[in-house]
RNA sequence: GGCCCCAUCGUCUAGUGGUUUAGGACACCGCCCUUUCACGGCGGCGACCCGGGUUCGAAUCCCGGUGGGGUCACCA
């Protein structure tokens, strides 16, 4: 066996990895993957690394691999060895690189051993021979399976060929046993011999195919457990005669169950396209907004059910139509305005738990990455696919923000999060940032909520709600703008105008008129903000400002006084 | 269709043969608190897919059925 990838860590040693394809932003599912396997690895004093999947040439991008990196350090998934990026990753065992495209030296030296064993050989159809072989087996009701047309090839011709550069693919030997994968979450798996062909190892642009690099790589780089969705259970037993084969050993399988929509679909980023074009068919939008898509582009995407823009390019057509899809990627949640510890959290629990009670006899269900850390095991993986639930979810995030979370805290991940999707309202708030926070806090269960909390505190020119004017101010003869109008001056006494403060002071006046404290806030709410709902009376006015609240009651009054007495 | 996996309230799940009138959470519905909204408190609704076994006893073990899902690429 050759050194390049001869073994370089102890087996006791706990390695875990996750290895992305860099063709888009991380997807829930993925996040979720990532999650365990830092956890498990973390828990066992272990090593969690990344690798980047990238041999498919042409769906891979750079700007995907960034994007993948941003998403997990976001997460607060952090890996130990990988691509470097903002203190993570490096590689102290000098196993890289965690580029797979970088490595092609290090397959083909495994490859030339299965070469010359006889365990792999070249084929030489073409992908349209392939197809064509693949639709009559198809259209005769049978199973395709490579049918060895190239073992016809005496070897000696074969091996010539390929020397000669002629295009081909090569092709591992499958087995003529049965193989047995056993998973620490499924059980044994039994894959009957037969049931494997003789699958593509090496592409014929000299890349290797997942399988094949996969198996090299995970080998290499002494990863010990193998954490991964189910939907990849039935590649399992091609990976595990792939190292029998090359007399690699078998790391411990963990094939976790599915993610799926409420639907029962699977979860996909199409699913973002597709909600959006529903939406836009729905509200008759028959071209492109100003600054979106050019209207062929527009057209086109619409007419193609399974077309995909660019993940930019869909946001600011959403944004346009005023339309929120469905939170699909890891970046979804975090625009949307999910904590990330709380979408862990929450994802962690999506086929696992820790199955401890709390003193009160309810579940442990809210929990730190710390205690993800200490409890997480491959015992508690549980079997069957779950559904995403994004109300349970946000009502995880809320209960985060309203019941656990400081005022002080909120105030600093809201900042954090305008800095990066809403700047203009960063702006617009100022050094009332705090102020609005603890205002808005008890009333957001997602961050991109909070602004429309206070936005009144934003603008003076509001319209009034027709039903709250009259139920509020001019009912029984007007009797709201009444108390608008003694209030006035009650207000301007207050000093400082602080919350606590302009509460008492309201509170006293309806004391000493001997009214409910609601005669008087609810007609100061329709002044303040045109309507019936705001946070607190106190912090709204706060909030507003001293002169400004009293030109709203000024206003209103000017605005209502002769429209039904008063 | 072949192969493979799975099956507890609408959803996520606890439950590993008796401690279970199957527990919790989200959602939903009431009531309470209350200056609106929200928070909070209390209560309610609501499940072991079906059929056979095994056993003194089965949500828990076995078999069959049904249902759901995954996968069948020179994508990963």
């Amino acid at each position: 066996m050759s050194d390049t990838y001869s073994q370089p860590t102890p087996a006791e040693h706990t390695i875990t990895r996750f290895a992305p394809s860099p063709t888009g932003h991380l997807h829930v599912g993925g996040a979720r993957t990532a999650l365990f396997c830092w956890a498990f690895a973390r828990g066992h004093e272990g090593t969690f690394l990344l690798r980047v999947e990238d041999t498919d040439q042409k769906r891979s991008s750079e700007a995907a691999v960034a994007g993948i990196l941003e998403d997990l350090k976001w997460l607060g998934v952090e890996w130990q060895e990988g691509p470097a990026y903002e203190g993570l990753g490096g590689d102290p065992r000098g196993v890289g690189p965690f580029f797979q495209a970088e490595r092609v030296d290090i397959y083909n030296a495994a490859l030339a051993e299965l070469l010359e064993s006889g365990r792999a050989y070249p084929a030489f159809e073409t992908a349209e021979e392939l197809d064509a072989k693949r639709k009559a087996a198809t259209d005769a009701n049978q199973t395709y399976r490579y049918d060895r047309a190239a073992l016809e090839i005496p070897e000696a011709e074969r091996i010539s060929r390929m020397m000669a550069g002629e295009p081909h693919v090569v092709r591992f030997k499958a087995p003529d046993h049965d193989v047995v994968v056993a998973d620490s979450v499924l059980g044994e798996v039994r894959f009957a011999a037969g049931e494997l062909d003789d699958f593509v190892i090496r592409k014929a642009d000299g890349f290797p195919t997942y399988h094949f690099a996969v198996v090299v790589d995970d080998e290499a780089m002494g990863v010990s457990h193998i954490l991964r969705g189910q939907e990849h259970l039935q590649n399992t037993p091609r990976h595990v005669a792939l190292q029998q084969a090359l007399g690699y050993r078998t790391p411990v399988y963990a094939h976790l169950p599915l993610i799926f929509n409420p639907d029962n679909s699977k979860m996909s980023k199409r699913d973002k396209d597709k909600a959006v074009r529903a939406y836009c068919k729905e509200q008759k939008v028959d071209a492109a907004p100003e600054g979106t898509l050019d209207d062929a582009g527009f057209k086109a995407w619409m007419e193609d059910k399974r077309a995909q823009l660019p993940t930019d390019d869909l946001m600011r057509l959403a944004t346009a139509i005023g339309f929120a899809p469905p939170e699909i990627d890891v970046e979804d949640f975090r625009r949307s305005g999910y904590l990330p510890h709380v979408l862990c959290n929450y994802l962690a629990l999506l086929g696992w738990n820790p199955g401890e009670k709390n003193e009160d006899g309810t579940d442990v269900e809210h929990f730190s990455m710390g205690y993800l850390v200490e409890k997480f095991g491959l015992d508690r993986i549980g079997k069957s696919a779950s559904k995403f639930d994004r109300e349970k979810l946000m009502a995880f995030n809320a209960n985060e923000i309203q019941n656990r979370m400081s005022d002080e805290r909120f105030a600093d991940a809201w900042r954090t999060w305008l800095e990066r999707y809403d700047r203009a309202t960063l702006e617009a708030l100022g050094d009332k940032l705090p102020m609005a926070a603890a205002a808005a806090r008890q009333r957001t269960r997602v961050m991109r909520e909070a602004a429309g909390v206070v936005a009144f505190a934003l603008r003076d020119d509001f319209g009034y709600d027709d039903k709250a004017v009259q139920k509020v101010l001019l009912k029984n003869d007007g009797e709201g703008l009444a108390v608008l109008r003694e209030l006035g001056p009650v207000l301007e006494g207050v000093e400082p105008f602080e919350a606590d403060a302009i509460e008492a002071a309201i509170k006293n006046w309806c004391e000493a008129k001997g009214l409910g404290m609601g005669k008087a806030a609810q007609p100061l709410r329709v002044a303040m903000t045109g309507g019936t709902v705001s946070p607190g009376l106190g912090q709204t006015l706060e909030l507003i400002g001293k002169q400004a609240s009293l030109d709203r009651v000024g206003r209103c009054l000017s605005q209502f006084a002769g429209v039904g007495g008063g």
